[in-house]
DNA sequence: GGTTAATGGTTGTTTTTGTAACCAACAAGG
DNA sequence: CCTTGTTGGTTACAAAAACAACCATTAACC
């Protein structure tokens, strides 16, 4: 533990990004799992029902960007445990629509109220300037594929 | 798919800054993967080795807030591969120091110049204000915990 | 010195993820 | 209709991460 020759890997934002999104994410995380068993991709199919009502698995594909097999996977999971149901659609019995019942629809209102105190937390350590830009180039840089 | 009652999913800012980290992680994992058959853990491992030089299992831990077992993996592959070398402590038979191999700082000054230039790409898709409130913001972020 | 605790690191086992192949239903063209 | 190609979604298997228990060594303290 000698050399440094300065490269800056704490300025790599490949680097920094997955620092601040994994420590950024823990406290949020703790809620989903220790309330409702919940996996990362699984809070995130619940939310887009949530907030968009209805849905196909590749709705929420397109949407989410998250890849075919782990939608399929969350979605069996929140159906097993009753948080969705699944409703072939009539015309082309390929697609299944997805709905939250009652107790998804109690977990998305409880999550998405945790969600909300816990980004105003965030938001708080920086000021308004730093939250503004922030997001701006997170968005940027989330659609540069 | 109707009501969408304005919870900004997009605007959460850990949901953000997963895709951002996701989505700018993929072109700088191809190459490290690719190149050297590398993981996210080693290709870290590697840079805090290059970058300080000689340091334990340990120190890297502490720079990096990686598990130990993540390292500990990491850290024999890398072994394995003669990318770098461990050495017991004479004082103290517990400890490894690490240090890389020629072939090692051979792919970490590869791979260190291929994310730099990875890196100005990135940075050259916001603006300066842009680049100096993200990674300022971001680094708050990071140690928050 | 001997016992207990702490430390640096490793290993085993279980979860999650990634990748690709797969299936059933539908669509298009002849 | 029949063949060929797509599409929505699932499954099987390999790769990776998480968690906890574990070893060996050193430190602390009586």
């Amino acid at each position: 533990m000698e050399k440094n020759d300065d490269f800056p890997l704490q300025q790599f934002l490949p680097y920094l990004l997955n620092q601040a999104a994994e420590e950024s994410g823990l406290e949020f995380q703790r809620v989903y799992k220790n309330r409702y068993g919940m996996l990362r991709t699984e809070w995130r199919v619940l939310f887009h029902l949530g907030m968009y009502g209805q849905m196909t698995a590749k709705d929420i594909g397109q949407r989410s960007k998250m890849h075919k097999t782990k939608i399929s996977r969350a979605v069996q999971r929140l159906a097993d445990r009753r948080f969705l149901t699944r409703d072939t659609d009539d015309k082309d019995r390929r697609v299944e629509h997805l709905a939250l019942t009652t107790a998804g629809e109690a977990a998305y209102r409880d999550l998405r109220q945790v969600a909300e105190k816990y980004d105003a937390k965030l938001s708080a350590t920086l000021s308004d300037e730093e939250n503004r830009i922030l997001r701006q180039a997170l968005w940027k840089l989330a659609r540069m594929g």
